[in-house]
This record gives C-alpha cells, sequence and structure tokens, in this order.
DNA sequence: TTAATCAACGATAAAATCAATCGACGATTA
DNA sequence: TAATCGTCGATTGATTTTATCGTTGATTAA
C-alpha cells in the first residue's frame, strides 16, 4: 500500500509555483526539467490539480501554470485528493453473503455506508485522522518551514533556475 | 491507494479466533467456507499473521489457527503492519540530483532517514497519525463492539458454524 | 496569417503490484 | 499407512501505476 509518486511530484512541483506572479506562469517543460521528471507525465499530474481548482493554466506560447488559491489555501490533503481521489484506503470488498457481520443478501454496501460495520467504520476513521493532519498543514506553512530550513544556496538556485525562464 | 483486501480477510478472520480455547483451532477450510473466500489464498493472509505472532498455527490433522497473544494485545495495527508491512505509505522517490530540497548528489536517502525533507516527514507525521488510532483498538475492544451491536442471530450462526467444526 | 509553442486529452505500452491458483512438502492424526 | 492440514514457492491473470506518443486547440510572435 503506498502513494503514487504522483503526489510526490505534485507537492514538490507546487512549491515552486508559490512565488509565481499572477500575471505569469511556470512551464511544464521547466518544471520537468528542474526536477527531472518526465515532461508528459508531469503534466499529467499538473492536470489533476488544474482540475481541481490548485492551480491554474494558461495554454499556448509563454504558457504554463500557477497557483489558483493562496498558498494558506492549499493544505497537503488538497493535493493528495487532487492526485489520489476520494476513496478511502480501505474499502471493504463485501465478504459474501454469510458473512457473520451483515445481514444476509444485503451485501457490505452497509459497510460503506458506514452504518453496522464496526471493522470498516475503524478504518475510516483512522483514515480520517491522518487526514486532518494533512488538512492541517498548507502549502503556505511548507514554504515557511522551507526558507527557515533549507541552505540559502538551495533557494536561490531555484529562484534562479526559474526566474530566468519567465 | 488503498490497503489490500488481505487487511480485510485478516480482521474479519480474527473476529472468529477470539474464543477459540488454547488447545483447540480453526482450521482455514472453515474460515474460508464460512467467509466466502478463496481457501488457498486466504492461508497465505494467515500466515503473515502467524509470521507475526498474532495467531499460531497447528499442522496435521485437526490442525489450524488460533490466537497466539490476548485479543486485548492485539491492536488493528499489529493486523495491518503483519499484512501490509511497514513500509511508509508514502515514500520519497527521490526527484534527482537538482532537486532543490536537498543536497546535490545526495540522493534522497535524506528523506527516508527523516532529516530534512519536510514534505516527507509531514506526510510520515500523518501516517503515524493513521497508526495511532489503529493502536488505539484492539480485538478484544471488537469483539465487545460487535456483540454489543449486532443481532443476537448473526452471533450465534458463526459461533453453532465453527462450535461444530471443533 | 503563418509558424512555433504550449496545455489538454486519449490511446497505448511497459512495468509493478495484487488476487488467486497450483503443486510439492512436511507435520500430524487416526 | 493413508488422509488431513499448514507452509512455501512458482505461476497466472487482472488491475494499477508509470510513462510515452500523437493529436488537438489555444496563444503568441514573426
Amino acid at each position: 500500500m503506498k502513494y503514487s509518486v504522483m503526489v510526490e511530484y505534485a507537492l514538490h512541483s507546487l512549491v515552486y509555483l508559490i512565488d509565481v506572479p499572477k500575471n505569469e506562469s511556470i512551464g511544464i517543460k521547466d518544471l520537468s526539467e528542474f526536477q527531472g521528471l518526465s515532461e508528459t507525465y508531469l503534466s499529467k499530474v499538473l492536470g489533476k490539480l488544474s482540475k481541481e481548482g490548485i492551480v491554474s493554466s494558461v495554454s499556448g506560447v509563454k504558457g504554463g501554470y500557477r497557483l489558483n488559491r493562496k498558498p494558506e489555501d492549499i493544505t497537503f490533503w488538497d493535493v493528495v485528493r487532487a492526485v489520489e481521489g476520494e476513496d478511502p484506503i480501505f474499502q471493504c470488498k463485501n465478504i459474501k453473503a454469510n458473512f457473520a457481520y451483515q445481514n444476509k443478501n444485503q451485501k457490505c454496501e452497509s459497510c460503506s455506508s458506514q452504518s453496522n460495520c464496526t471493522i470498516n467504520s475503524v478504518m475510516l476513521e483512522a483514515e480520517e485522522h491522518m487526514r486532518n493532519y494533512l488538512r492541517s498543514k498548507t502549502i503556505a506553512w511548507l514554504e515557511e518551514e522551507l526558507l527557515r530550513t533549507l541552505p540559502k544556496e538551495q533557494i536561490e538556485e531555484a529562484k534562479n533556475f526559474f526566474k530566468k525562464t519567465i
């Protein structure tokens, strides 16, 4: 069980978009080149973020992406959800009719509708704890943290790379 | 991203083992038949639980499985870990050398060793919140809950099914 | 208006993972 | 000794993930 690398690509890419002014944008080519990622694949990731309104895209020459919301209004959970979807990590696959924890012939729709399957509700609750933590961390917070902890040269390096491309 | 069905199979199967006396056991055939699951596949699941000391197995005729620890000493997390392994959900795949949040040529071992990759540590912390909740729920608690909430007939049905097989 | 650049999208392919089966093996019991 | 049962490894098929390719349509610069 693991998150797809898309989550990693998305979170990392967003960092570079934080300081992009409203009228500018960073192209997929620069984002992928700087991070050493596949251009086409990364564009799928950004597409997901775009569809969820986390970034906005600019078509055509000089096009690219920029944040569509303020960094303090983008949480880690927003990003994970945009990329991975809303489905719960634990899905009750309905262990058959004579499964003793539900009524016969009822299938396990009872599980997915959080009613009476205890096991399922524990797993959903556990996941909710993870989500709540992810909701508490924003991209704005991330930037502060990075500025505080990273060597200045690394920050400058990124800044310079993207500056020249705008 | 999702847990494998093994987790579901494991948790459900454990419930039937709670009341099995120390000198008895329930065979994979009965466990799988009652739940409508593949016998061979379920045996893989029980094998994982056995390897982690959650259940113990009895070979040979009249063999099977029983709990190897007291139900109050088996948490949901123990089960998930036994089945899914210890690897974190979010694994930093090392976004290359010129990734700005780490030193060049250092790869992202820094991420996996929780040092300086902020993104990684947020994801690990989030996961830890989920794990902590799973650690707080035991199989003993689960049984109480089931006894409290399930229709008596369902409980009897399971009890009778396994009683006759012992 | 034309050419070049770029995001969006769908089809496809390759790789990895998951679900499940099969067969051989060793242990146990009757 | 024969039947039963858990263990283990190999294998298969299905699904998911990762990645590429080619097309389309929007935008800009020439």
